[in-house]
DNA sequence: TTTCTGACA
DNA sequence: TGTCAGCA
């Protein structure tokens, strides 16, 4: 996820834009919005503002459709699409969640050697420190 | 003028 | 999906 996300996600087209920009008419748009594919945001007065990241999905859809991929199977293929995201999210969820652990780990560990240190004259062979971060 | 929602001779 | 109505 790079930082020019917020960019991306931007909205600033009308639908207007986007239907020159797309060449898809304003009536499959809002279809697709209805469908839940996009969710451009609103105007105060309820225009629609859609975002570059709506632009490259309507494209992808309107590839699909091209491919002759109907409703139900666009729908399919971005249920797969999040489903995979949400598979690698808790994937490296518990990446995290590991590294934290060794970190408390090595943390107890020091301060046990430190301790342990004490029982024996000062440390002769230099600060036990050097083996930790 | 453009966009919005709803509906269908 | 197109298109028209009636608003804002």
């Amino acid at each position: 996820m790079g930082g020019s996300d917020i960019r991306r996600s931007m909205p600033l087209l009308s639908i207007g834009s986007v239907t020159m920009l797309t060449d898809l008419s304003a009536r499959q748009i809002r279809y697709y919005e209805e469908h839940g594919l996009i969710s451009p945001a609103r105007t105060e007065g309820n225009k629609r503002l859609f975002s570059l990241n709506d632009i490259d999905k309507l494209l992808e859809i309107k590839d699909l459709v091209g491919q002759g991929v109907n409703m139900a199977g666009i729908k399919q293929i971005y249920q797969v699409r999040q489903q995979a995201k949400a598979e690698e999210d808790s994937r490296l969820a518990r990446r995290n969640q590991k590294e934290l652990s060794d970190s408390e780990l090595r943390k107890l560990l020091r301060k046990e050697l430190l301790q342990a240190g004490r029982f024996h004259r000062n440390n002769q062979h230099g600060d036990i420190n050097r083996f930790f971060h």
